[in-house]
DNA sequence: AGATCTTGTGGACGCTGTCAACATGTGGGG
DNA sequence: CCCCACATGTTGACAGCGTCCACAAGATCT
């Protein structure tokens, strides 16, 4: 099970196929990961990747917790970045802002790797087990929650409009992602991009 | 062009291939339009869409388009639903409040018919020509339009806010619709989502 | 060392989209 | 009316895909 022990075959097959999917995905998406290719690229036959997943949904579920990682990260990053000293309700709704905005801007900068880490094949579960996780070991979700429960301490909101106020703010930066990638946004010239962002998260902050 | 003149081999194949795409859609999303599946259930042989259609791509987006109108006219009946009788405020916000609810419910009662609408392939430009219309001559995104002009006028929101508000409202229920159907809140139970798109609508229209 | 399990290979099958060549029905000009 | 040209549909082929099966070879255990 362990994937880490250099001295087999291959040595460890299983994360170079995962690395080489990964590549695959970044350039062309979840449908660009190809078992054949990805077989090729790890320089094995083209059935070996069948001793360590059962079949290709399996790999691109590992490849989507890897993209679901990068996400997180990114997240965790642009908030760090807003200063872990400043505090107050200034502060927090700065790194409310600064959550969604990575959120958007992973999905622009890293559109493959974006759209990869939504496209979990069905019948394999989303939310397994520490999987899709950053650094803090929590998920783009639960980072998100943990931002939200920060502008409530700090700008002492209705307590009984906390609930459910997560999955309102994530459809909002997911939606807006998935219209510019690949919906009827995606024409809309990257200069006024970003005006779209800002009225959005405008409107969410208010909303809250 | 006009593909409704009944007396050539096969009469109208053009619509017949869109009708049958539309099932397979309808079915299992835009990855189970397999053009070979499509003709072997009009009847022709596996090459005859090509005389309609330059590849399998222009046949998707052919039926994309009737997908999306689909969804157009949800969203017009359940406006209308409202009551063309009522004015004032409070009648705008439900009508706002009807159109993004019939999207999110066109989301999960037609899963296949609204991934379609949005797997528009790449290179094929998304807005064209009156395509994806409902019965008013509108596109989702100008029926959104309409309604948010008149909660505007209604409600007498202040005019430099009313500026990308569709993009901001259209993300919302757009980004509930795609993590409920495939993302990772796929697994919320039944019971729980009507609580999601409330809040969702909630945050949208105190944000405007 | 020899048995056994794990890992990788080679070949096959049916599926797909697409192309080229061929067949057939339709409509118009002599 | 006939024949020609064109539009439409068919047949056959090709490469690429995911997957299954039988086999080979390296690693591990006794």
């Amino acid at each position: 099970m362990t994937p880490s022990k250099p001295t087999y075959h291959h040595g460890n097959l299983r994360s170079e196929l995962i690395e080489a999917g990964l590549q695959l995905a970044r350039d062309g998406g979840p449908d660009a990961v190809v078992l054949r290719e990805v077989s090729r690229r790890a320089g094995v036959s083209h059935n070996a990747a069948y001793r360590h997943f059962a079949d290709r949904d399996s790999l691109l579920k590992a490849i989507c917790d890897r993209c679901m990682r990068s996400l997180a990260q990114l997240m965790e990053r642009r908030i760090a970045e807003v200063g872990p000293a400043r505090r107050g309700a200034a502060a927090a709704r700065a790194r409310l802002r600064a959550t969604g905005g990575a959120y958007v801007e992973f999905a622009l900068t890293e559109p493959g790797l974006f759209r990869t880490a939504f496209a979990v094949p069905p019948g394999l579960g989303y939310l397994e087990e520490d999987e899709g996780v950053g650094d803090g070991g929590l998920g783009p979700l639960e980072i998100l929650q943990a931002q939200l429960d920060s502008v409530w301490v700090a700008s002492g909101l209705p307590r009984e409009r906390r609930a459910n106020a997560e999955f309102a703010a994530w459809s909002s930066v997911h939606g807006l992602s998935m219209l510019l990638l690949e919906g009827p946004l995606r024409e809309v010239p990257e200069g006024e991009r970003d005006a779209l962002l800002t009225r959005l998260l405008d409107t969410i902050e208010r909303g809250l």
